[in-house]
DNA sequence: TAGATTGTTAATCGATTAACAATC
DNA sequence: TAGATTGTTAATCGATTAACAATC
């Protein structure tokens, strides 16, 4: 184990493996060696050797990877196990979607609750989760614990929106505006969901095919 | 101009150079260098020039890029004028919210019609698109040209429908759902949206910072 | 002209792949 | 034991950064 220089590509490619891992559980798949799952998934097994390599042992030589253990293992390294505590900032029709229906508690999110400015939805719950007026927002941060925050709000507030929320302490940020988000924060994590950059790089590949 | 082997890497990050090109153009900066745009975007400069050296010459020396010239070209590349063709299969909340909130058109994308299995949404419209059954898919996609199909359906029919796609001739996809979807055929061009990944990505990050 | 900045070649750095001794 | 497969070290490959001649 030498869990100190890990790189983005090494973390972007653990949930496919945990993925990948879900599945062979359901299947019945006991034990996988790194050759077969790397040809399951198309990447090689030296990859996934060295990949897993950084966060522990968790083969045996001559056997393999025994599969429910390794799922549980790259689960831990993930943190789905930390009941991270999340809320939703912007109640439109993404917002509504995810609450409806993205499974955050398998990624180890509890969803307490949700913001809107519009007086149409708030005091009502989506899929069990309240839906707050925006100016209960400031008051709920600093009574709850919150982890992340998803931003499902018009571009045009996003930056003012997260530097305030930076402000009141929030440190993790699920951003689905299309805009790049910054912080002077250091420990501030952003993962972005760009819409726009997704669609156009399939343009590029289609219209460079 | 040698455009043979355009790295993934490159390709992911044009859509970023058109984002901030967009918005110097709304600021109403005229020229910039790589040096002031590798600053604004957190890049170097090399790796800027680098990147535009893969398509084309589009500076001058001692003056460097004209902004909305080489907005228009990085446009080009990416085929923002090429019109294509895009329909959406599954209206649920994340088809729905699609519909209403996402600016294809400025992707260079026309969103041509939506189909869905469920009788309460079909036969009305969404954002000015037409919501058909299911069962005019076939016909539809005999009758039209489809650059790309939009996937908003359950995980469970996703490879199915996927593959059922490709036999009639689909060629691109924007895949939501949280498979990995494949292809036998190479032409056929798959950019997913995975969220699941996105937010473990994020949870590994707050859980070890 | 002098200063600035390009496009491109060369150097560096990092990530992927291959090889192999250790060992179940 | 013999075969299989790991974790890790070394080799290769590719991507990023630096340097610089060309030139606006």
């Amino acid at each position: 184990m030498k869990k100190e220089n890990i790189s983005d590509a090494v973390i972007r490619r653990l949930p496919r493996y945990y993925r990948q891992l879900t599945e062979l559980c359901a299947r019945g798949v006991v034990r996988i060696s790194s050759h077969s799952l790397g040809q399951e998934m198309n990447i090689t097994a030296s990859q996934i050797r060295q990949d897993l390599s950084c966060f522990g042992e968790f083969g045996q030589q001559g056997y393999g990877y025994n599969v429910e253990e390794l799922h549980t293992e790259i689960g831990h390294i993930l943190g789905v196990d930390n009941n991270h505590h999340l809320i939703i900032i912007g109640v439109g029709n993404l917002g509504h979607a995810l609450l409806q229906n993205f499974g955050f508690a398998h990624a180890g999110f509890s969803v307490d609750a949700a913001f809107d400015i519009s007086p149409a939805v708030t005091g009502t719950r989506v899929n069990g989760v309240p839906i707050l007026p925006m100016d209960e927002l400031d008051g709920y941060l600093k009574s709850h614990s919150v982890d992340v925050v998803v931003l499902t709000i018009p571009q045009a507030v996003a930056q003012s929106m997260a530097d305030h929320l930076v402000d009141q302490g929030v440190r993790g940020f699920w951003n689905f505006t299309n805009v790049e988000l910054t912080s002077s924060v250091p420990e501030v994590k952003i993962e972005n969901i760009h819409f726009a950059d997704s669609l156009l790089t399939l343009s590029y590949r289609i219209a460079n095919r």
